[in-house]
DNA sequence: TTGAAAGCGATACCAT
DNA sequence: ATGGTATCGCTTTCAA
């Protein structure tokens, strides 16, 4: 089924059939009557490539990222998804779990979307500049070169509240920081709001991160390589929630008591967080906000054949729960 | 750029281009040289939606699945992308998330790709077979309906022997099973082969799973309802890994011994199964290859504009390990 | 209001 | 070996 022959069929020009399957353009009654009826009769939908062909513009978004595994990449999915679904607008993706061809095979995929959401840290800079040549590019937890547009949680100044808390209110000292600064810019921040911290009270921060990557066996890892040490730390401060659910379960699992031995924090807030025992302390990042304002940038660029401005910073809130030492809180601590 | 301007330039006629820069054909070396020249130069590369209108084939495939968290759904997407991106074919992802437009977003999808996987148990079978009239389909996780192909794993015996082994060889009774049977068609069977164990040792079955949903989360939930009863199980059964180190963490976070006090078994054989203290008793399941080779039937399909035939189904394996109360293995302990 | 025809960008057949 | 041209399916301008 082709416009044509539903414009034979229907003894119409093809033209009119456009019209009417695109609401676009007056056509009388009478017309649009016979032209509905043979689409219906004949279950016509217009074909994806013909159209796209025509109009200059694939219907699709693309979106990058270097494939952990994990809820914080199914809430990004899902939030980009939610904005790119309405405007019926396809969603491609692309792992690069770091391959070295990584950055041929997003310029490949710039060459069949109309914009390109990209993590922070997937892919260089160069590659970045060059996508963003072709299409609308905003990177997303990270911040793109030049003047590539971004979107990212406040990390820094959240991380330091939070080690801050950890330093002053409980009194901790020995802390050390679960995450690979290498890894992402997130993470990067995150390190850096945990030595900031560590200044501004005079202490001295670790001089190194336990540089792990960010799923849960790593933080069972990181467990495994803390706990072991002669000088046991007094807190773990992990650069997101998985890792230090897999240090709480590597410390349980060791008969250690969380506070009480050993001080445990994340970052993100996943649903789990509020649930183990103890419930964790952690840091809410607008994860889905991120991808879905994400998202908008670029169909709005899209649209306009321009480029998506600015670097948005969305608020992240301190969460405060029994992994630090602190209280219960009915009100953030649970379902 | 595209082929008429390069052609003028070089000098030639667009099939010429065409020939070039597709490899097909005989050109001579003189004009061979004059195209590349123009190409390089003017840095052209074909047009993807003109190539595909013209050849009538999108140079895509389609991922389905329901928008679950978790390192699941992360292998299942780079296994099939790990078949796909040698094709030259872009991945399409739909999470529906159980939306009730999902039947019509996917028959959407099925006009702007090659093929389709669809996870077991996230559409209607109706849409299913109306998607399957239109392009190839493979079930992954699932069984289609009628002749529609489907490739999974063995969870039926593998569960069984597990069920049989915590019944008979650890002599435990008072079993539970965690997982929601009407959610997947993978936890269905899994539930089945709980219950075939019971039965065939003349014991009976709990009446009903606790029915939760795939996550971590979802598995401190069943931890806080399970333990709280008055008469507490003796083994918790969950339908994946992630449940179980919801329920595990549940446990010890209450200060219970596990395989003592309580033992927790999962499926999946996750990474981090064999990491955590206790290690994970499991079934191993090729997630990966699941998705490879539903990709692999479906571009060998859409090859051959064909329909993808027969029902693939790759075996499992048990894997004993310390949270069932089996002494630490080595040789699947860890690393 | 309607239709004829010119693209959109690339491929491939059929002559030459 | 090379070039002209029809074709893929749809949209849109321009006339009528």
């Amino acid at each position: 089924m082709t416009v044509r022959e539903i414009a034979r069929l229907a003894g119409v020009s093809v033209a009119t059939v456009s019209r009417v399957s695109n609401g676009t353009g007056q056509v009388s009654e009478e017309m649009r009557r016979r032209v509905l009826d043979a689409i219906e009769k004949h279950g016509y939908r217009p074909d994806h490539l013909g159209r796209a062909l025509a109009a200059g513009r694939h219907g699709a978004l693309g979106l990058v990222f270097p494939g952990l595994s994990g809820p914080y990449f199914t809430e990004l999915i899902q939030g980009f998804e939610s904005e790119a679904v309405p405007s019926r607008s396809s969603v491609h993706i692309l792992c690069t779990h770091l391959r070295s061809d990584s950055d041929a095979q997003v310029l490949e995929m710039g060459r069949r979307v109309d914009g390109v959401a990209v993590i922070g840290g997937t892919i260089s800079d160069p590659a970045l500049i060059r996508l963003a040549e072709m299409i609308p590019v905003v990177v997303v937890a990270g911040q793109g070169p030049g003047s590539v547009a971004s979107v990212r949680a406040e990390n820094m100044a959240a991380m330091t509240a939070l080690t801050r808390h950890l330093l002053a209110d409980h009194e901790l000292r020995r802390l050390v920081f679960v995450g690979n600064p290498e890894g992402s810019p997130d993470v990067s921040q995150r390190w850096a709001g945990f030595q900031r911290a560590h200044h501004e009270l005079g202490l001295e921060p670790p001089a190194a991160p336990i540089a792990v990557a960010l799923q849960q066996a790593d933080g069972v890892l990181a467990a495994e390589q803390v706990l072991r040490a002669e000088a046991r730390p007094e807190g773990v401060v992990c650069a997101n929630d998985e890792t230090a659910l897999g240090v709480l379960v590597g410390a349980l699992g060791r008969g250690l008591r969380v506070p009480q031995d050993l001080v445990i924090t994340g970052f993100d807030d996943a649903p789990v967080a509020a649930l183990v025992t103890p419930a964790l302390t952690t840091v809410r990042q607008p994860v889905r906000e991120l991808a879905a304002e994400a998202a908008r940038l670029i169909l709005r660029a899209a649209g306009q054949r321009g480029t998506p401005a600015g670097s948005l910073v969305l608020p992240t809130e301190l969460v405060l729960r029994r992994s630090c030492g602190c209280p219960d809180d009915p009100a953030t601590g649970g379902s």
